[in-house]
DNA sequence: CTATTTGTTTATCC
DNA sequence: AGGATAAACAAATA
């Protein structure tokens, strides 16, 4: 579920435990979250630590503690992150709980295609992987230049498919790629090597136009999309498109191992 | 019981 | 080397 805007939701609920310690570190050690890391590692580097602050990339998140500690997550498909209170007694999804006196800080996640990391660093600064991402869609970083020789260099993979790599475009998952391309009113399987350099700009600005209306409207409060994008008529069968004096019925398919959804009449 | 899932990683071929 | 492609991963929900 988690992409862009839900990932920076979710990073929010840990708010509430800013500035406290940890006093007991609750693993599910056989969770297929500890296949890299052991859950006692984990237990042993946040034990006693303060969380101290928090960021996204994409769909990564880092949060900080005391004495260069640094957990990184990711949500998979369903992971998520709660505050929930002093009394809360963890369920079976939930792989890591943080203790502190106010409440407890909860990773669920019942597919498991999460992820965790841990790194204790002595200089101070964020670990390596996290420097080394690429820019984020509103970061200076993300210019039409880069942008441009990123999509060139996959000529014969569909656009709805680049955008879903989070090598150039960090944090785009699928409702977001379809939503990009209708609003493009580009076919999702156009081949990249087909765009237009006029399109490639498009696809650039629309990208970023998203990302941004994502997170104004889901980043803080989770609200549900107006009914002017795409997002609300994607899922089920029967969605009309929502454009204006247009209305046809939505076309959904599979596109390498992703539902698609688009508009046969605007993105044809 | 079967089909489906808003995400990555890995293997294989080219 | 690195792009293209499909399968694997896992478990709840409809």
């Amino acid at each position: 579920m988690p992409e862009l805007a839900e990932v920076e939701y979710f990073r929010k609920r840990w708010d509430p435990g800013l500035g406290s310690r940890i006093d007991r570190v609750l693993t599910n050690p056989k969770a297929r979250i500890y296949r890299d890391i052991p859950a006692v590692a984990v237990q042993r580097g946040l034990g006693g630590r303060k969380l101290l602050g928090s960021a996204t990339h994409g769909k990564q998140m880092l949060f900080e503690f005391s004495d260069g500690a640094w957990l990184g997550l990711h949500l998979g498909m369903t992971g998520k992150l709660v505050f929930e209170t002093p009394v809360y007694e963890p369920v079976k999804s939930d792989h890591l709980v943080l203790e502190t006196a106010d409440g407890k800080l909860v990773f669920s996640d019942y597919r498991m295609f999460g992820k965790l990391t841990l790194d204790l660093t002595d200089h101070g600064g964020p670990p390596r992987w996290w420097c080394d991402l690429p820019p984020r869609t509103l970061d200076k970083g993300f210019t039409k230049k880069a942008h441009t020789t990123f999509v060139r260099r996959f000529p014969k993979t569909p656009l709805k498919t680049l955008l879903l790599d989070q090598r150039g475009f960090p944090g785009i998952g699928n409702w977001m790629a379809d939503e990009i391309c209708w609003r493009l009113q580009i076919p999702p399987a156009t081949r990249s090597g087909e765009l237009t350099d006029k399109q490639l700009d498009a696809v650039w600005k629309i990208t970023r136009q998203v990302s941004r209306d994502a997170l104004r409207v889901i980043g803080d409060d989770w609200n549900t999309p107006p009914n002017s994008w795409l997002f609300n008529h994607r899922w089920k069968d029967g969605g009309n498109c929502p454009r204006r004096g247009c209305g046809t019925g939505l076309e959904r398919a599979d596109l390498r191992g992703r539902t698609t959804c688009w508009c046969p009449q605007c993105q044809a």
